[in-house]
DNA sequence: AAATGACCAAAATAATTGATTTGGTCAAAT
DNA sequence: ATTTGACCAAATCAATTATTTTGGTCATTT
């Protein structure tokens, strides 16, 4: 990584805390600059913009969040089964700030980025990923054929939803341990629909290598037509 | 039900139209008596003040969601198992504007009551309704012991919030119809939870009838300490 | 060539003032 | 005994002005 890519991703760093902690809304580019350790005029070398900074910074968290999921996929004994793909994928979700800010569109973090007519969230690419996840597993033979895949999709959905944004509405205190819920989900999710022969686990594996592939490819490309635009 | 009651209850109809409509916040004492065909004044014969009203609209939303829950419940063939149970309380929660407005703790419609300091939401007493739920049906052998019951419920607690929320961040276009998705979230529930054997769904029942028993009183209690108050 | 930070227009925030609306009351009407 | 609606203080909203902050630039420094 070269000098000057190492420093980006130093602003990024800076940029990331500062958001989380105080929103978009709050956070100036004088602070970024000055918990990167450099000078405002130096953040704008690097991005056109606070908005291009902001975009930058998710697009970098999607990655990140994609690498974790598979990280955690590969790693995982059974990790052809819907249930633990399920599962990782909403481990790299609870650790990744940012992707359930966006999960739960949430106001103070996003700030008025939200509002932006142009804004990543409305791209429609990304809308039906979990139902094409979901089809693909089915017709892999690794989800029983009897239930809508739109509507494993959808409840899949509520359940990740629930899980970053619950927190907003009910007391964080009587919260079982995260990590008894994301295995509780999983179990139920195979419980209820892995096919009576048990479903082919490579098959599946299989599935999620090409989804995360090609989710490898989308976030390149967005990120080379960044730099086409500047 | 005396002629005064039938007018209290038309004085509640019509905010609970114009509250959902409009919020409460922009709802004013004029419009719900002028929709209720009488005078302002008049509504200060029934309740002491905007609060008390909105307060009273939501005992008897709760109550009517009860007791729609109960009447599904009666009505289904196959009424012991838990997720029949469940499916039915999610059917009585869509059914139900300001049960949904509640649990999501829709600023538009709840309006600066719920910044109020003594509001109703942060009332403990129903927070472990669900838990207790989920144990008495594990203790009564209608779900399977080999799951936490604590995480078994706010699974739950996780898919109704989904289910009221998630239109709030998703385009409900591309929402599968309501009653697919909860007969899904029912379905993937029975499966991954009825015990082995079965289950007992005459236990299960016995179960539903005590918890919505139970619920009854305490509304009527909230009721009556309600009346005394004023 | 790379980096800075003083600088500026534009935007956000705060303070002020004036007008309108609204929750709640109560003397008068029914 | 009920019910009303004019009435009022308090709160909300709207318009205006003054003040501060902030995103972004660029002549100057390193």
């Amino acid at each position: 990584m070269s000098k000057s890519d190492e420093r980006e991703q130093r602003i990024l760093d800076a940029a990331a805390d500062l958001f989380i902690h105080y929103g978009y809304d709050k956070t100036t580019v004088d602070d970024i600059a000055r918990k990167a350790g450099i000078s405002k005029g130096a953040i704008y070398l690097y991005f056109k913009s606070k908005d291009e900074l902001f975009k930058s910074l998710l697009i970098r968290e999607m990655a990140a969040y994609s690498e974790t999921w598979l990280a955690l996929l590969e790693a995982d004994p059974n990790g052809g089964t819907l249930g633990s793909m399920y599962k990782n994928s909403l481990y790299a979700l609870e650790g990744s700030p940012f992707m359930s800010a966006m999960l739960r569109q949430d106001g103070r973090v996003l700030g008025s980025y939200l509002r932006k007519p142009d804004n990543f969230f409305r791209d429609t690419r990304n809308k039906a990923a979990r139902y094409e996840f979901v089809k693909m597993m089915q017709d892999a033979g690794a989800v029983r054929r009897d239930m809508d895949p739109k509507v494993i999709a959808h409840i899949m959905n509520m359940l990740a939803y629930g899980l970053v944004g619950l927190g907003e509405v009910m007391d964080r205190e009587d919260f079982p341990p995260t990590r008894d819920i994301i295995e509780g989900i999983a179990e139920i999710m195979d419980r209820a629909l892995t096919p009576e022969d048990g479903g082919s686990s490579e098959a599946g594996k299989a599935v999620v290598r090409h989804i995360l592939e090609a989710a490898r490819r989308k976030l390149e490309d967005s990120t080379k037509s960044e730099s086409d635009r500047e």
